[in-house]
Order: C-alpha cells, then sequence, then structure tokens
DNA sequence: ATTGATTACAGACGAATGTATGTCATAATC
DNA sequence: GATTATGACATACATTCGTCTGTAATCAAT
C-alpha cells in the first residue's frame, strides 16, 4: 500500500479518536486499524503516538483503549441528574426515586445526590431569563444567601423565585412585574435548594427528557 | 469477607459504572473489582453480569470495557460538546481542535461530531430568554427553517439571531427592539448550524466550563 | 544519487482483560 | 432446621490489546 499526503491521514485519524471519544466509547489501536484499513496495528499507533508527542492526545499508557482527549475529566465531573416531575410536600427523597428521566449535568464539586432537575412552571421569573417549560438543576441547601435564585415550598407545591430577607422574614420574589413577592416567616419557609443552572430544550422534541 | 446487605453492593457497583461511563471512562472488569475491594475478579463480574441481566447495563462481549448504559444511541446519549471560544471566518474545523472545555449534552439523535457550543455576546436575544453569557448548544446544519434560532457568520463573527426567509433573502432578525434584523442574499449567509439548547450557569462560579 | 523523514507493513511477545469452573459462607424463605 | 438464593472467593484459561523489532516504500531536501 502507498502512502498518503502528509499529515492527511493523521487528521483523519485525531478526528476519529475525537468523536469516539466524545461519544464515551474509546477506541483501541486495532479499531483505529481496522476504521481506516491499515494492515498493521503499528501504522495505527504510530500515528497515535504523534498525536500524543503533538499534546492533541494523552495516552494511559498500557491500558485498553487508554487515549484522551487532554484537559478532559480533569475538571469536569458529568453526573446523571433525576428531572423530578412534581414535588408535593416535601417528599423530595420519594420524588427523586421515580424521575421523569435524567439530565448529564457537569456537578462542579456538588455531590451528586444532592442534585436534582424541576421543569418551570408559570412566567414569574421571565424577567431573568427563565420561562415557562426552562429546566432548572437544584442543589439541594436548606438556606440561601440574598440574591439566590431558589426552589421553596409554598403551598405544597415547588416555586422558582429570587430569595432575600425582610428582617425576620424571608421574601420569595418573583421577577416579572405582572407577579407580587411572597413574605413569609423565616422559620415556615421551607428552601429546597439553589438553581446552579438554567436549560432550554429547542426544537421539535422541545419536550425532550 | 462476608457479605453486605442484599443488593447494597449492586446498586453501588451501577453508580461506579454509570458515573464512569458519563465521564467517558469505561472500567474494566478488574478496575470495579478494585474499586470495591472485591478479592476476586468473578465477584465484580457477577454483579456486572446481574446489572445487565436487570436490564441496566448493556455488554459488548469480549471487548475490554465493554459495558455501556442501555439506550446509549437511541434516545438518551451523553456526549461531550467542545465549547469554542471563537469563531473566525468560518474556521469550525480548526477551532473545535482546540475548544475551551466540554459540556456533557444529551445528544437526542445527533452525531457527537455535529455539536458544539458557544457563549453568547451581547443582548441581541434577551427577548426569548437568552442572556449574555450564556451558553448555546449548536448542531452543525448549512440551513435553517423559518423560526429557527441558529448561528450564523456575519462579518466574519458567529452571531445568534432567529432565521427567517425574505422572499429570495433571509433575515437574521433579534429578539429585541433595540435592534436591528440583519437582510443578506441567500447565498451570502453562512449558516453554521441551529442552536438546539440554551443553558445559563449560575452562581459564584458562573465562569464555568 | 544520497540522505533523512514520513508512511505503511509484517510478525511476534507479554500484559491486560473477559470468561469459566468450582467452593464456601451468609441471608432469605418456608 | 432444611432449602434456596445470593454474595464473595480462588484459580485457571483464552482472547484482546498495547507494545516491540525489523523491513520496505514514498516524498522532500541536499
Amino acid at each position: 500500500m502507498g502512502r498518503t499526503p502528509t499529515g492527511e491521514t493523521r487528521r483523519k485519524v485525531f478526528e476519529f479518536v475525537r468523536d469516539r471519544l466524545l461519544a464515551g466509547q474509546p477506541p483501541t489501536v486495532r479499531e483505529v486499524q481496522d476504521a481506516f484499513g491499515f494492515r498493521a496495528v503499528q501504522t495505527a499507533r504510530q500515528h497515535l503516538e504523534r498525536l500524543v508527542e503533538d499534546g492533541r492526545l494523552v495516552a494511559d499508557r498500557h491500558k485498553a483503549r487508554g487515549y484522551r482527549l487532554p484537559g478532559a475529566g480533569r475538571q469536569s465531573r458529568t453526573v446523571l441528574v433525576p428531572v423530578l416531575g412534581r414535588v408535593p410536600a416535601g417528599a423530595l427523597e420519594e420524588a427523586v426515586e421515580d424521575p421523569d428521566g435524567y439530565l448529564p449535568v457537569d456537578a462542579r464539586g456538588a455531590a451528586a445526590g444532592d442534585l436534582f432537575a424541576l421543569r418551570v412552571r408559570g412566567e414569574s421569573m421571565t424577567g431573568v431569563g427563565i420561562l415557562p417549560g426552562d429546566l432548572v438543576i437544584v442543589r439541594r441547601q436548606p438556606s440561601a444567601e440574598n440574591g439566590d435564585i431558589v426552589v421553596a415550598l409554598v403551598e405544597n407545591d415547588a416555586t422558582v423565585k429570587t430569595f432575600r430577607t425582610r428582617g425576620r422574614r424571608v421574601e420569595l420574589r418573583p421577577e416579572n412585574p405582572a407577579f407580587d413577592p411572597i413574605v413569609l416567616d423565616a422559620e415556615t419557609v421551607a428552601i429546597l435548594g439553589k438553581v446552579i443552572e438554567v436549560r432550554r430544550i429547542l426544537g421539535a422534541g422541545a419536550a425532550g427528557v
């Protein structure tokens, strides 16, 4: 077999490996070999090793499927977060058992079990770009600081509002002039957690997960 | 070694494997063994095989790191999507080579290599809840339909706008009365792709990847 | 033409890895 | 208490897989 133009094959090898890695399926050296029709394992290996030298890949030596993208997996840790249908009367534990689905989320240090997601109902937070149908990802915590967007239990229903203290009471403020703030005793407010991320799925399958 | 409560260890094994798979690093049987301190490979294997029987995992037989999450590639498939810093002059290929980081995204059928993410600059889309600093996840496609929110190249810079045809021309419409629509010949508009998801990271570490 | 770098091939070795068989102890059930 | 299912262990085997050594062909530069 002749040789292909300089650098051309190596670029394609990188794209192949990258796509496999992004899909969560790291290839073996021989899978790279087969994908390109090389008749020797070593040909694939040479390309891979060159990519490592160039810093485009990193290798876990002597490990099956040991090639990785540089930087990936270091700081980011992906966890599956349950999307809860509804959260009646504080029964968060049971709601987690039977989720509507899961969202992949970069935990950013939070414990996997402390995260959950809710679908937003109503237009009370449109002023900060949280629209009906959006998904909010919540880190469970019993209290909050001024300005945090929180999920709180009000009249046995989970609601998303901005948190603010009012002396010895707390205010759950909607971000929409058409809605009125809710002011409650600090002791009676049940904070479920703090919103750490907002997501909106667009397109035909907007129903999403 | 005695035995642990029924089902308890298996649940933890599943969570371990699931987290590894979501992180793009499928474990070997022996890595599961080591993670749980089993003194026999077979113990880890038995748990894994039971998880396959229960439909919680699927196995690529005789393949190293061959366990997968069921449904992967069908409806829910988590992939890591590169966040591009900038996209000058259509050099999308090269921009993907050196991303700012990666986001975990449910591909929903799209090919892993067809997805990328951009950070939104400017306030031209605040009317539909897309704020400055938000991340948009984009599926690459060369054209769009009326009403799609797209990423287009305008004057060598990537911009997010609503797509609409105007006879033989196309209109890139901002969703903010303070901005003016851009009308161009259909042939000269470079559509990079369609926005399929919008994300906003809140909290102190808002910079986050 | 010579040299060096690059690309590709061939064959092999050893370690990593998936798999199989058999045994023992504990929990669950009746 | 007997029975069954489950969890864990020990050992061994076959395949997969990363790695190594050596060779040949093509291209670029001298």
